[in-house]
This record gives structure tokens, C-alpha cells and sequence, in this order.
DNA sequence: GTGCATGATATGAACGTTCACAGGGCCTAG
DNA sequence: CTAGGCCCTGTGAACGTTCATATCATGCAC
């Protein structure tokens, strides 16, 4: 029969540790108990400043670090965020996921959390990739992206109770804490900023896929029309191909249109290859707008003019509504809508 | 049994969530031990069939999965692999990050691991960030990324004897688990595919950084050169924006080259440029390759040929290494190159 | 000097799981 | 019919931490 562990005895021999220090090892170290350590790390005002000091400097020299997994057992906090991503699709990879997830990590990381991938297994669906979170206790939040508007996950995750948040908008009529772009807005601002250049005649070329925030931006553009005045026409593609053909469809319209807005970067190559193939040079005789400020929108021949999204506020916002479900049990009552960047480049120039 | 919790009484304390199903709950439901319970899920063939499917038929029904910290706690592992990101340049953004880490977060998955995203602290080193994923025992293993040749952070790991595995190189003479694209093979089959082309006067545009991937591809087009009696110039930047001057003096060198090799598909836009300034059509009168394979690859007019990177294999062997780190204890003795795929698209034709 | 309030430190218990091992049932062979 | 072996199942312990609470020290007022 092994004895158990007593509390106070021989500190000569523990030189091999194969599981590392222990809370009990600076305990023993620093003449402290275990509790007087735990309070050095979670309460150090409860500690008189000698004591802490002694046990902090124990505790750095040690290189102890409480045990994750036993500080999560015992207190019921991982300290971590699940995020699921959103699966990306070969032809037009979110090639934003990276410039969010970077902000999201770095906006965690402030909170003292960190971010877990994780992806449905093979024949699981998304929700059920929740549920094994969840239920296994491996994280203390959820966040999710690209959702639509009937998401699954978030009926799912409403119904459990399980602090989550989402960046893009959820249904109404209960309370959601999501944060979202305001892309109906930024979209305005947008067509402002070609009104202001002295574009009168502006088309639009947009992707006809059901997602939410495309149909924002086209609810945006259209406000925009009427508000500032201005008259044109609207196009839509399924895919890539076609935007060469359509753009130069609406390149020929008559009166033809000084300015052409896109709902997403991604169709900035082709739009600036339908100009060229017409003759028009943009920046000069036509201008373009896109969407997200994707990267390479700088590298672009005119650079273009495109909508930066706020991504490190969205990422505060959505860290601390999801510490605000975790710590109050109570998710934020309504979501918010953050302002997209319209960025400037010479894609838009004033018409001559 | 419970003990009484009275929750209005204590405004600060945060609310508790209530605890799932525990192994004892199916246990007993199922009115077996709890050590069959375990053994239905971490060793099914120790169970009669009749118990196996009573057991996990209830395990399924009460929605039971075993607490992650619990189980951490108890067995040592924790299925997760940490992944340090690299620090982002906004002006030149690792847009291959997502998909990587997609391949990656795929190739764990399908081990049974998940990837968290760990990124130092304000004030700390990446080797720190890396000393607290060990000490608090967060991951089993730890993957790099973009490391460089003398990376402190591995020289550090390798000392913990911590599994680890890096994607990239490291400094040769003790064993890596790292894996690596053959950077200069693909070089030398990119140069190959230009030969076999037709081509004979090829110039190189290179990227001035002191990374070692760069000097790979710049060694292996001076190889693919000589072997195949090519001849031409190479010309480095430091930034993007001196591309199209460079790339246009590197076109009015005599004789003209009929072919230009980027080292990095970033700079793509600016040899296009800088080929229409000089009144050349690329895919015509002048042939370009690039490096990545990049998403808007295919979008530039003409899609771009270049060298697509097997993200996925590369995952799987980085997922393999590690697990064998883990459950052996021992790293692989040398490193892994895997071959990237030329990718020919029509910015590279046959010289007429 | 005594009693009390205040705050710092110590102790036992519990979180939920897996490990090590003890015990028991069933089948087969003698 | 019984002994023996072989799986299968059950029990106590342990992982390392934090919670709840007991104990101790200190200082102050009377």
C-alpha cells in the first residue's frame, strides 16, 4: 500500500519531475501551503506583501504554471474559445478568415483566452462539432462566422444556454450577441464617395449567391442611388467567369455608366479586365469600387478603392460579448453594428 | 444532496453553470461500473458486444462525453496541438496562413486533435508564449511555423524535449520532425517547364528578404538555369513597390528575356504591369511564373502558372511527426521535403 | 489583561476521469 | 461435477487545482 503524499517532508529528494512543478512543490518550497500559492497567482490582495513576494519569486523561479487541465477540472473555466470554421471553398477562398482570425486571437489574447479551431469530423455536421464542445466541457464560449440567416448552430447554441457569439447577424427577436459590419451603410458611403467625385451614372455588379452581407451591400448601394441622386443599372453573376462578359454587358449600356461598384474584391481582376477590353482605363474613364480590402486590392493596377473592415473592433466586440455571456450567464441583449472604412484609392478619381 | 446555492445572495459571484452528465450518471443508468463506461469509449473490444451497445446506446442517449480537463487531468494529453501564428505584415500578408491552417486543423482532425491559436502576450517572446503552453501543460505538442534558420523558439523546444514539429527547416545536425517544400526542385521544374517552352532567355525577380524559403527557389532557378543552358539575369526588391521599375529594367536588358520568374506570386501584379508598360502581352510575347499559388492566381488575365504548395500532404506529415514525438517520445530523425506542383496556366505558352 | 474584529494562512474535500488491480462469472477440460 | 483459466467488470486511488471553511495571528478598544 502506498502511503499517501504528506505534506511536510524531505525536500531533498524530488530532483526528477516527471509531470512537472506542482502547486505543492512552491508551497513546500516557500514554507506556504498550497491555498497561500493558489492566492498568490488568483488574489495576491489577499497575500501580505512579503509573502507574495517570496512566493512570486519562488513561483518564476520554479517556472511553475498552474496545470491547465486541473485548474479547469476544479474551477470550470478553460480560458478558451471555440471558433468552428467556416469551410472555404477552393475557387473563392475567404481570404479574410486570416485577417480575422489574427485580430480575434490578438483580441482573446488581451482577455487572457485563446482560440480553438475546430472543425466537424467527417460526417458530422456543424452543430454536432458544437455539441461535442459543449458537452466535453472544452471551452467556455463559441464563436461563430458566416452564418446565415436560418443558421442551425445558432438556434442550437440559443437553445442550450452556451455563451456564444457570432460575427454577422443573426435572426431577430431575441436577444444575440453578434457583431456585424454594417455593410448597407458602408455601402452608402461608398456610392457618396463616387457622387462627390461627380459620378452620376454608377453601375452595380454584384454575386447573386443568398449570402446576408451581400445582400446588405446591395441594399446599400440602392439607398445610396436614390439618396444621392444617381441612376444605373445592377448585374449579377453566379461565378467568376462571367464577370468579364457581364461587366462589359453593363460597361455598354447606354448612357454608359462612369463608375462601376462591386460587392467583393474578388471581382475587381475581371472588372479591370473588361474595362481594358472596352478601351477604358480606370481611374481615368471609369471608376471602381470593391469590398473587404482584400490584400491585394493595394497591388491592383489603378490600386482600389474598397471598404476596410474595422476587424480588430469587431474582434474586441465580440471577446467581451462573449465574456459578458460567460461571466453574467446573460448574453448581450442586441447586436451592434460597426462602420466599414470606405479607403480611397485611384481606382476613383474625379470624373473630368 | 446539493449543497444549498444560494446565488442571489452573492451579486459578484459569477454565475455557475451547471455540470453536464458525468460517467457516473451512465454508470449508473446503465448499472455498470464506471470503469465499463470508460472502457466502452477508450476500449470498446474489452466490453461484450450485448454491453457495448447498452452502454453506448445510453452514452449516446444522455448525451455524455467525457470532461476534456478530467480526462487531461488523469491521462496527461490533451489533444491539442498549439500553433504559434506568425506575426502578420499587413503590407505583405501571408494570405497562404488560412490555408494552411485549414490543412492543418483538417490533418489533426482527422488524428483526433484540435489546433489552439497561441500568440505571445504583450511584452513576451514567442520561446515565453511557448513556456507557458508546456508549464501549464495546454497542448501535447507544439507546431512552428515560418521559422528561421537560428529560430530561438526551436533551439528552446528542443532543449524541453518537447514534441514539437515546424514547418519549414531547421538548422541541420540533430533530429527535426520538421517538413518542408522542395522549394528549389520546384524552382528547377518551373524553369524546366519554361524550357520545355521554348524559352532560352529567362530572368529572375526575386524578393531581397533574408528567408530562407526565398534563397531555396533563388538556388534552385540557378540549378533548373544551368541545367537546362539557359541564360538570363536576376534583379531583387525590397519592396513591392519598386517591382514594375525593376521588372521593366530587367525587360530592357539585351537580349530581351522571353520569360520572368518570380519568386513570390505577390509580385505578379507589378511584372504585369510593368510587361504592358514595356507594350508586351503576357502569355504571348512574354511568359511569367510565380511561387504559392496564390487564390487570385487564376483571377489575373492571364491566370498565372506557378507552383502550388501540397498544403494538405504537408499537414499530414507535420500531424504525423508530432504524434509520433508524442506517443514515442522520440522526434523523427531527419526532416521531410515534399514537392510542390508546377501549375501551368497560360502565362506561360510556347515561344512563337 | 481580556474580548472581539479583522485578515492572513492552513486543511479537507471535491471536480470527473483513467489507472492498477482485485474479484467474479462463464466456459471448457478432466 | 469440479477445477482452472480467461475475460470481463468493479473498486479504490490519484491526477493538480480551487472552493469552503477552520484556525491562527494581529491589533485595537475597553
Amino acid at each position: 500500500m502506498a502511503a499517501p503524499r504528506t505534506e511536510e517532508d524531505n525536500p531533498s529528494m524530488p530532483a526528477q519531475r516527471p509531470r512537472g512543478v506542482s502547486i505543492q512543490d512552491v508551497a513546500r518550497a516557500a514554507g506556504v501551503s498550497r491555498q497561500t500559492v493558489s492566492n498568490a497567482i488568483n488574489a495576491p490582495h489577499k497575500l501580505r506583501p512579503d509573502t507574495l513576494e517570496r512566493v512570486t519569486a519562488l513561483i518564476e523561479e520554479m517556472g511553475y504554471r498552474p496545470d491547465q487541465s486541473a485548474r479547469s477540472l476544479r474551477s470550470g473555466t478553460r480560458r478558451i474559445i471555440a471558433y468552428t470554421t467556416p469551410e472555404t471553398d477552393p475557387d473563392n477562398p475567404n481570404a479574410l478568415m486570416s485577417g480575422f482570425l489574427e485580430a480575434m486571437v490578438a483580441a482573446a489574447g488581451d482577455a487572457g483566452y485563446r482560440i480553438l479551431l475546430v472543425r466537424p469530423r467527417a460526417g458530422q455536421s456543424k452543430a454536432q462539432a458544437l455539441e461535442d464542445v459543449i458537452a466535453a466541457r472544452t471551452a467556455d464560449a463559441i464563436l461563430l462566422s458566416d452564418v446565415l440567416e436560418d443558421d442551425p448552430c445558432v438556434d442550437y447554441l440559443h437553445e442550450t444556454g452556451f455563451p456564444f457569439a457570432v460575427f454577422g447577424r443573426t435572426r431577430p427577436g431575441r436577444p444575440q450577441a453578434w457583431v456585424d459590419v454594417d455593410s448597407a451603410q458602408a455601402m452608402i458611403d461608398v456610392v457618396g464617395l463616387l457622387a462627390s467625385h461627380g459620378h452620376r451614372r454608377v453601375a452595380y455588379l454584384g454575386t447573386s449567391a443568398a449570402l446576408p452581407w451581400l445582400r446588405h451591400r446591395e441594399a446599400g448601394f440602392r439607398i445610396g442611388m436614390r439618396r444621392f441622386g444617381l441612376t444605373g443599372h445592377e448585374a449579377f453573376v453566379d461565378s467568376l467567369d462571367q464577370v468579364v462578359a457581364v461587366a462589359r454587358d453593363l460597361l455598354n449600356r447606354s448612357p454608359r455608366p462612369s463608375a462601376l461598384v462591386l460587392d467583393d474584391d474578388w471581382l475587381a481582376h475581371g472588372a479591370y479586365a473588361a474595362a481594358q477590353a472596352e478601351g477604358l482605363t480606370v481611374g481615368v474613364d471609369l471608376a471602381v469600387t470593391g469590398f473587404n480590402d482584400m490584400p491585394y486590392t493595394r497591388l491592383l493596377q489603378p490600386p482600389l478603392t474598397t471598404v476596410r473592415l474595422p476587424l480588430r473592433r469587431i474582434a474586441d466586440a465580440l471577446v467581451s460579448r462573449l465574456l459578458q455571456s460567460v461571466e453574467e450567464g446573460e448574453p448581450p441583449e442586441a447586436g451592434l453594428l460597426l462602420a466599414g472604412d470606405p479607403v480611397l484609392r485611384t481606382s476613383v478619381t474625379t470624373l473630368g
